[in-house]
DNA sequence: GGCTCCTCCTTGAACTTTAAACAAATGGTC
DNA sequence: GACCATTTGTTTAAAGTTCAAGGAGGAGCC
């Protein structure tokens, strides 16, 4: 529903609501195609990893956060902000993965709140292992479908799109932005 | 976790698994940005939908799917097809839409299998509350930060990615090819 | 009719996500 | 030091999703 009939517009002088921006034809079959796409892509990885892995497309790329650190550690707020997620879901998210023996919980010396999410070598192996399968998954349903410049226009586009959803500052939840 | 030490090629003549294709430096900022834009969207999107309308995205396509069919009404299993989820997922949708009197259930008369989720009055005005708020929030979001070039590719591009994973035939279930 | 296979949709359990509330630690200010 | 606001991370419950299983009707075939 991005175009439906209009309110009559009010005759006062101080009306607020202003005539919606309804999408044109065009804009909207863009949007259409683009949740379809999203919807289908995201359904589709996280059957493969759940398939693959044992767990979904979010959770794995928490571990590929931590592959990819220092340590192989990060604190919570950190790979939550990193992986764009609330804490509270990364809370649940760790707790998970630490009960599968891929991550676990460290204390921060400098910060007694603080705890740091580490990825064993357990959950090191998951993921030299079914990073090969991934990787392909994800070539056979984009890269190989788009041309080079496709693939950077994409890359532009989304861009954009997070930056204008970005947090206002670090350290704030997810709800950023009202 | 796009890239990662390759595992020693198999010098026998019949390997499979083959070196994985990992991607490329720049194919990487490619996926991480589309990554990112997506979940933030997806997030935004929620929230405003959950904020303003009393439910998630999803749920709100549903009701633009039935708000746009014949008799704002579709077999449960087309709706499904349309909005690209389960028929579990829908039946769950459906039942708690219906519990806010916002679709109702009605038997097909040709198909005593058949069922149609029917928009009733009060879900259409919902939408019609609704609707002018999340167009703005999509507009505030995607097309106002995009060129008309840009918006143009966004389109081509994901119908491209939508495409490939889409069902093999009409009727089959989500688990779609696999 | 009886048989088999398929389709339509639902169900319940397990799992994940969200939202709100909370305890503990920190940091600044007085 | 005492105070108060902020930050960190977790917890609880409710809501949503997935997965596997299943009841019931339809369709073709003998």
């Amino acid at each position: 529903m991005e175009r439906m009939k209009a309110p009559a517009s009010t005759s006062g002088t101080a009306q607020a609501p202003q005539e919606p921006r309804w999408l044109t034809d065009e804009e909207q079959h863009v949007w259409r195609s683009f949740m379809e796409g999203v919807t289908l892509l995201d359904d589709h990885l996280d059957r493969q990893l759940q398939r693959d892995a044992g767990m979904p497309h979010v959770y794995y790329g928490l571990l590929v956060k931590l592959a990819e650190a220092p340590r192989r550690r990060l604190r919570m707020t950190e790979l939550a902000m990193l992986a764009k997620i609330t804490r509270s879901r990364l809370s649940h998210a760790i707790a998970r993965l630490e009960k599968n023996g891929w991550v676990h919980r460290e204390d921060c010396p400098d910060d007694k709140r603080g705890q740091f999410a580490v990825l064993t070598d357990e959950g090191y192996d998951v993921l030299r292992q079914t990073a090969p399968g991934h990787v392909e998954a994800v070539r056979q349903a984009v890269f190989d479908r788009l041309t080079p410049q496709q693939q950077k226009s994409l890359g532009e586009i989304m861009r954009i799109v997070a930056e204008g959803l970005q947090p206002a500052e670090a350290g704030a939840d997810l709800p950023w932005l009202r």
